[in-house]
DNA sequence: GTTGAGCGTT
């Protein structure tokens, strides 16, 4: 399986490919997502990046606070989605 | 071509 990890106060351009490049440093990538406002279609400024399960943890306080884009980064595990 | 707290889409 894999964990959720919420991804905030990230540059408008930053990419799902951004994200993979960047976490991927610090732990196995199962996917990022980042989250599009879908009336405009312009970034939020935040994401999502799921990780393997027990990299999860250790990337989210690495990476929690680290720069990105020149900016310092927001990470936590993400809240789990309502599964229908 | 803008904005800056915040937990997402099929």
């Amino acid at each position: 399986m894999a964990r959720t990890l919420y991804v905030g106060n990230l540059p408008w351009n930053t990419t799902t490919e951004d994200l993979t490049n960047f976490f991927g440093q610090f732990g196995e990538v199962i996917s990022s997502r980042i989250i599009t406002d879908r009336e405009t279609g312009r970034s939020r400024g935040f994401g999502f990046v799921e990780v393997a399960d027990g990299d999860a943890e250790k990337m989210a306080q690495d990476l929690n606070g680290k720069d990105f884009g020149g900016r310092p980064l927001t990470v936590n595990e993400a809240k789990p989605k309502q599964q229908m």
